[in-house]
RNA sequence: GUGGCCAUGGUGAAGCGGUUAACACUUACGACUGUGACUCGUACAUACGAGGGUUCGAUCCCCUCUGGCCACCCCA
């Protein structure tokens, strides 16, 4: 048996890189034009990063992560997510010395050990953006109205904005310890994930998807409902400033993040047609991450998407590029012409190609037409001695004779 | 981590105890010795995910493993 990938590892084939580097680039596109600027950090972090970051108790770090102990001795950890990196760095480098706003994206591989699933692997990949040292709902809007350009730009306007707040340290544990008591009175309807989650993560209680507990649950207090002063006052602005903008969205209060630093505004943009993955992006603002890190007391906001999930919605529609001219050549000398003259062309910028191994006239047509040729021409003696063609405009199958030199080609096909 | 379904060539798949392992697509070549797409012809699985077992005999039955899909958990 050939050695085979990893388990929920992935080789992006040839077929699929052109509607990756289609996401990638519509999202640098997007992202560069709102001001943000790409941040590359290393892939693996020291695993005490996540724990803090995203939060000892959860998921992902209870059981998710990929760590291990490298040959000095350390704990390090492939990053599960792209924030605690990102934030590390800019502490690391003191970012915010020069500018306390930072807009930033990433892009690439994240680890977390889970089983796959459609839409769900071992390592995916995520692009995600941020917006530091801004308190101002203004950046919880504008990081909305980026991901919403962003999804347009792809032709994607299936996925839905969901927003909800969470609240911050002041009122979330008193909300916090009220769900808790709601549920307890409760606790005989609930099930049995639920009955865990009292404990762990009661808010996940509201999102589940049990009959029982969706009953139980129906007239549980809304962490909206329950909001401080500050906190009610920020999500509203936020929501305003979507109307504002015409920016649509439908609020969620039932939503729930799974990564601990969130605080206030978190936001989802899903999907029905993904089954269970139904999150193609979500994010949320992190008033304490980067003090809790060790940096200064700066807030963020950002997003990540994932982007199997994308380009899953972007479904099969081919984004390979096509040749501008197909030259068949008749035989060796013509080839060695056709060589030189492609390369000319080629130089120029045109999408040239011709056969390499002499086939019959008929192969590298058909070789043509598979490429998906706009042109194609054919060289033989006659040509070459004549420095003249007929050039073959492959759509509709009219010809036009042509001088065979790159100057006059190039005018002609662009 | 839990549960269910599944695994035949490059692809989609028939076959379900003894078959030349059907058919279609793809690919290659040809019909057309200088013109693709349509049509037609020819070729293309020592082989049925891997390893064990049952049997005279297994792609087909049983076990294990690996992988996929779906749901849960959780999440992008």
């Amino acid at each position: 048996m050939a050695i085979t990938a990893i388990k929920g590892f992935n080789d992006i084939l040839p077929v699929e890189s052109g509607r990756w580097q289609h996401i990638e680039q519509a999202a640098r596109r997007v992202f560069e034009l709102n001001g943000f600027s790409e941040i590359r950090v290393p892939i693996m972090e020291k695993t005490e990063l996540f724990c803090r970051s995203i939060g000892d108790a959860t998921d992902i770090v209870e059981k998710e992560m990929y760590s291990f102990i490298d040959k000095g001795g350390n704990a390090v950890t492939l990053r599960p997510e792209g924030t605690a990196g990102v934030m590390r760095a800019f502490i690391e480098h003191k970012l915010y010395a020069q500018d306390p706003v930072a807009k930033i994206y990433y892009l690439g591989p994240m680890f977390r050990y889970e089983r796959p699933q459609k839409g769900r692997y071992r390592q995916f990949h995520q692009i995600g953006a941020e917006i530091t040292g801004v308190h101002d709902p203004l950046a919880d809007a504008q990081v909305l109205n980026m991901l919403v350009q962003f999804f347009r730009e792809i032709g994607l306007d299936e996925p839905q904005l969901q927003v909800n707040s969470l609240g911050c340290p002041e009122c979330r544990p008193a909300y916090r310890s009220d769900l808790i008591g709601f549920l307890e009175q409760r606790v005989d309807a609930l099930c049995e994930d639920c009955r865990r989650r009292l404990s762990t993560n009661p808010l996940r209680a509201l999102d589940c998807k049990v009959p029982g507990c969706i009953a139980a649950t129906a007239g549980a207090p809304s962490m909206l409902d329950n909001l401080c002063g500050a906190c009610d006052g920020h999500f509203t602005s936020v929501k305003r400033y979507l109307d504002l903008t015409g920016t649509p969205y439908s609020i969620n209060p039932r939503m729930v993040r799974g990564l601990d630093y969130y605080t206030r505004t978190t936001f989802e943009m899903v999907t029905s047609l993904l089954g269970s993955q139904s999150a193609v992006a979500a994010g949320g603002r992190y008033d304490g991450l980067i003090s809790q890190l060790g940096g200064p007391s700066i807030p963020g906001i950002g997003f990540a998407m994932g982007v199997e999930r994308v380009a899953l919605l972007l479904g099969e529609k081919d984004f390979c590029r096509q040749p501008d001219l197909f030259m068949a050549t008749l035989g060796a000398g013509e080839r060695e012409f056709a060589f030189r003259l492609m390369n000319e062309l080629l130089q120029k910028g045109l999408r040239v190609e011709m056969d390499y191994e002499g086939k019959s006239l008929k192969s590298q047509l058909r070789r043509a037409d598979k490429l998906g040729a706009r042109y194609s021409v054919v060289i033989g003696e006659s040509e070459v001695a004549s420095g003249r063609a007929i050039l073959k405009r492959m759509a509709d199958g009219v010809q036009m004779e042509t001088a065979l030199a790159a100057d006059g080609l190039c005018t002609l096909l662009c």
